[in-house]
DNA sequence: AGCACGCCGACT
DNA sequence: GTCGGCGTGCTC
C-alpha cells in the first residue's frame, strides 16, 4: 500500500504530493488526513506531512519510494478534518486532490507572507568588518551582506535577496558565525472593527419566537438536522439566525453564517457585532489572502465563535462546530464555478453530519431542491408569513407589453408604470427600476438579414456601449461600431434591447428634472462604487435607482414605494432548466423592495409573456403555486431535484483535439443501456468558443446521485494519461 | 525549506 | 593539489 502525502513545508515548489510506502506495522493507523513523519530529501531528515490519498499503485520509481517513518502522536485534528473534507469534495465534485485541498485550506504562499523574515547585525559594524578581515578566506558575498546591513537597522529578507542577489546559504553561514540574526515576525492584520457596540434589543415576535424555541428544543435534545426557514422578505429571518447562533455559542460551540457575497451589508454585520462583539469575524472577497489566512488561524486558536462570509467560510477550522446558517440559500453564488464545483448547501450538510452540527437554510424563495426536501420531510420546514414591522405586502401588477405595442406605446415604460412614476415623483417617494441587462443597447443586429454582431473569440453577441464601441462581456474584446451590416451591407443595423444606460436616458427624457442613479457592472467597478451608490440613494440624492440584479438583493430603502421590472422575460430566455426558478426569485425579490415601512408599495412587472407560470406566481407572490408548477415540470423532464444531473464539460484550445476526444466520449453513451443512466451528447453548447477555448458538453441524468459520482470516476480514470485527451480538460458540474 | 553536490577561486 | 565559499537543483 502506498500513500500520497503533502509535505508540511510552506513553499510553492513543494506544493505537490510525494508517494511513500506504508509499512505493514502502520497499516491500521494510516488513513486519509493522518499526519505522519516521513524521511525527506537526500539527508532523509524527518519532516511531517499529511496523507491525502491511499493507493495500491506506485506512481513513481518503486526503487526510490521510501517508507513512512511513523504516525505523529497528538495530531491537530482540525487539519485532518480539512483533508478528509477535501477528499469528500474530490469524490463528489471531481477534480484533483490538490484542487480540492486548495479550496479547503488557504494556499501555502499566504503562510509565507504572514511570517516575514528580517535579518540584522548581531554585533557592531566594526566587529562584523573585523570578522571578515580576520577570516581565514576571502568571502566577498559575506562582505557584501555586511556592507548592506551596516547601512540599515535591519533588512527584509526578500528585498535583500532581490537587491543583492545573495543566496540563502551565505546568510545561513553568517548566522552560524553569530554575526547576523534572523528574525521572523508575525504580521498582524486586524479584521474589521466596529467602534460603537450597541445592544440589539429588538425582541422576537411570536412567529419568530416559535421557530427559535422549536429549534432550541430540538438542539437541546441532541437532535441535529437541516431546517428550512421560508420567510417572506422583511419577516426577520436574520433575527432568528442571531438567536439560534447565540444559543449554540452559549454552549461553547461555534457557528458559520453564510451569506451571498453581494448581500453582505453593513447593517447585517453590525447586528452581529452588537450581539457577539469581538468574537465575530467577517470574510469577504476584498480581503487579502493573508487577512483571510489570519481568520483561519484565529478560528483554529479558538478566538472567534462566529464567522460570517461567503461559501468559503464553510471551511473555517472550528474545533466544535455547532451550527451552519445559510441565508438566501437559493442564491447561485453558493455554487462554486471552479473545480471542484461544490455547492455550499450540500457541503454544509455534509460537514454538519461529520461534526454533529445543525444546518439552518433561509430564503423568501427557497430553491426548488430545498423545498422538495422539506416537503419530503428530510428538512424541517419553518414558515414566516408576515413582515416583521407589520408592513403589508405590496400590490403587484403585470403589464402585457404586447398590448402596449398594439396601443401604440413604443416606449420602454408602459402607461401604467409611467403614471406611477409621476405619482411617486409628486409624493417625493423613491422608485427602483430593475433590468436584467447591462450596457447601452444590448446586442447589435441587422434588421434586414438578421445578422448579429458576435465576439470572434467567444461566439456570443457583442454589447454596444455608450462610447460607441462594441464589447464582449465574457472576454473584454472590443471593436468599433458598425454602420453597415458586414453580411448584407444594409444600413439597418442597430441596437435591439434596452440596457440600463438607455433606461437612464429615457427616464431623463420622459420625466424632465428627474434625478437618476444607475447601478450596474459599469458604475460599481470602482473600489467602493457599490456602497457609494447605495448610500447616495438612501440619502435621497436621487428619485430613481436603475440597475441590474444587484439592486434587488439585500438593501432596504424605506422610502421606495414603487418597483418596476422593465422586462421580466430577459431571465426567462437563458436556456437552462433553472430559468423559470431564477425568474420567479428575481421577481419576488424585486417586489420585496417595495413599501417596507408604513408606506404602501406598488410593483409593476412588464413582460411579453404574462401567462408564464413564473410570472403569474410572482404576481400573486405565491411560492406554493410556483413550486407546484415548477416541480411538475422537473418531474416531467427528469431534472433535479427529482433526478440528478451531471454536466461534463470537455474543452480544449485545439478544436481538432476536442473533436477527437468527444468522439471517444461517445462510447460512454453505451453505458446508458444500464437503464439507470441517461446520457446525451457531447453536444455543442450556446457558448462554443470562449477566450479561444472550445467546449462541448455531455449531460448525464440518473435517479441515484451515487451512480453519477461513479460515472464521473469512470471518466476521470479513462481520461487520465490517455493521449486522446492531451490538451483537453474535462470538468464536472453536478445538478 | 533545507540539504548536499559540485564548481571555482584562493591558499598551501 | 586541496580547502572552503557559494550557487543550484532536488526532494517520493
Amino acid at each position: 500500500m502506498y500513500a500520497n502525502i503533502i509535505v508540511d513545508i510552506s513553499h510553492e515548489q513543494l506544493d505537490k504530493t510525494f508517494q511513500y510506502h506504508v509499512p505493514d506495522a502502520l497499516l491500521s493507523q494510516i488513513d486519509t488526513g493522518v499526519m505522519v513523519n516521513i524521511p525527506f530529501g537526500r539527508g532523509n531528515r524527518i519532516i511531517t506531512g499529511y496523507v491525502i490519498e491511499l493507493t495500491s499503485k506506485a506512481e513513481f520509481d518503486e526503487e526510490r519510494i521510501k517508507d513512512i517513518d511513523s504516525v505523529v502522536p497528538n495530531r491537530v485534528k482540525a487539519v485532518e478534518d480539512m483533508i478528509k473534507l477535501a477528499a469528500w469534495l474530490k469524490h463528489n465534485y471531481g477534480g484533483t486532490m490538490n484542487q480540492a485541498l486548495k479550496t479547503v485550506i488557504p494556499v501555502k504562499e499566504k503562510i509565507r507572507q504572514k511570517e516575514k523574515k528580517h535579518i540584522k547585525l548581531n554585533v557592531t559594524k566594526e566587529e562584523a568588518k573585523e570578522f571578515i578581515k580576520n577570516a581565514k578566506r576571502k568571502s566577498p558575498s559575506k562582505e557584501k551582506l555586511i556592507e548592506y546591513l551596516s547601512d540599515r537597522e535591519e533588512a527584509d529578507m526578500d528585498v535583500l535577496k532581490n537587491e543583492t542577489g545573495i543566496s540563502p546559504s551565505t546568510i545561513k553561514s553568517l548566522e552560524n558565525d553569530g554575526i547576523i540574526q534572523i528574525i521572523s515576525r508575525q504580521l498582524y492584520r486586524n479584521p474589521v472593527k466596529e467602534d460603537e457596540i450597541q445592544e440589539d434589543k429588538i425582541s422576537l415576535n411570536n412567529e419568530q419566537k416559535n421557530i427559535v424555541d422549536d429549534f432550541i428544543g430540538d438542539y437541546d435534545r441532541g437532535i441535529r438536522k437541516t431546517y428550512l426557514i421560508h420567510g417572506v422578505t422583511g419577516s426577520g429571518k436574520t433575527l432568528c439566525y442571531i438567536n439560534m447562533i447565540e444559543h449554540v455559542v452559549r454552549q461553547g460551540k461555534q457557528a458559520v453564517m453564510l451569506i451571498p457575497e453581494i448581500a453582505l451589508t453593513f447593517q447585517t454585520v453590525k447586528r452581529f457585532y452588537d450581539r457577539f462583539g469581538e468574537r465575530v469575524s467577517i470574510l469577504n472577497s476584498r480581503m487579502s489572502k493573508g487577512e483571510r489566512y489570519d481568520q483561519f488561524l484565529r478560528a483554529m486558536r479558538g478566538e472567534i465563535d462566529v464567522i460570517i462570509g461567503p461559501r468559503s467560510a464553510l471551511f473555517t477550522p472550528f474545533s466544535n462546530l455547532g451550527l451552519i446558517v445559510i441565508d438566501e440559500e437559493h442564491e447561485m453564488a453558493y455554487k462554486s464555478e471552479q473545480t471542484p464545483s461544490y455547492h455550499a448547501r450540500q457541503t454544509a450538510i455534509h460537514i454538519a453530519e461529520t461534526k454533529n452540527a445543525s444546518v439552518v437554510l433561509g430564503s423568501a424563495t427557497p430553491s426548488v431542491e430545498s423545498y422538495y426536501n422539506a416537503k419530503k420531510g428530510i428538512y424541517k420546514l419553518y414558515e414566516l408569513k408576515n413582515r416583521a414591522a407589520g408592513a403589508d405586502m405590496p400590490d403587484v401588477a403585470v403589464v402585457d407589453l404586447r398590448e402596449e405595442l398594439k396601443q401604440g406605446n413604443r416606449s420602454i415604460f408602459s402607461r401604467k408604470l409611467k403614471e406611477l412614476i409621476e405619482d411617486r415623483i409628486r409624493k417625493k417617494q423613491q422608485i427602483m427600476l430593475f433590468l436584467n441587462k447591462r450596457g447601452y443597447a444590448g446586442f447589435i443586429s441587422c434588421r434586414s438579414c438578421g445578422y448579429v454582431m458576435k465576439c470572434p473569440h467567444c461566439d456570443i453577441s457583442l454589447t454596444s456601449h455608450n462610447n460607441g464601441r462594441l464589447v464582449c462581456h465574457y472576454c473584454g474584446y472590443q471593436t468599433g461600431s458598425v454602420k453597415l451590416c458586414p453580411k448584407c451591407g444594409s444600413r439597418y443595423i442597430s441596437g435591439f434591447k434596452a440596457g440600463t444606460q438607455q433606461v437612464e436616458e429615457m427616464l431623463k427624457k420622459t420625466f424632465p428634472g428627474i434625478r437618476v442613479l444607475r447601478m450596474d457592472m459599469d458604475t460599481t467597478s470602482g473600489k467602493d462604487g457599490h456602497e457609494k451608490i447605495i448610500s447616495e440613494f438612501a440619502a435621497h440624492n436621487a428619485d430613481v435607482l436603475v440597475g441590474t440584479q444587484m439592486i434587488v438583493k439585500g438593501h432596504d430603502f424605506p422610502d421606495v414605494t414603487l418597483v418596476g421590472v422593465l422586462a421580466a422575460d430577459m431571465s426567462l430566455y437563458t436556456s437552462d432548466f433553472r430559468a423559470g426558478e431564477r425568474t420567479f426569485q428575481l421577481l419576488v425579490q424585486a417586489a420585496g423592495r417595495a413599501g417596507r415601512k408604513n408606506l404602501h408599495g406598488d410593483v409593476i412587472i412588464q413582460t411579453y409573456t404574462p401567462d408564464n407560470y413564473s410570472i403569474v406566481a410572482a404576481q400573486k407572490q405565491d411560492y406554493e403555486m410556483f413550486y407546484d408548477d415548477e416541480i411538475s415540470f422537473r418531474k416531467l423532464m427528469g431534472y433535479p431535484p427529482v433526478m440528478h444531473m451531471l454536466e461534463v464539460k470537455i474543452s480544449s484550445k485545439n478544436e481538432g483535439n476536442l473533436e477527437k476526444s468527444c468522439d471517444d466520449m461517445k462510447k460512454f453513451s453505451d453505458m446508458a443501456d444500464d437503464k439507470k443512466l441517461f446520457i446525451t451528447g457531447p453536444v455543442v453548447p450556446q457558448v462554443y468558443k470562449l477566450n479561444d477555448i472550445y467546449t462541448q458538453v455531455l449531460y448525464v441524468k440518473a435517479a441515484d446521485y451515487e451512480r453519477l459520482t461513479q460515472f464521473k470516476d469512470n471518466i476521470e480514470v479513462h481520461v487520465k494519461d490517455n493521449i486522446l485527451y492531451k490538451n483537453v480538460s474535462v470538468q464536472f458540474n453536478f445538478d
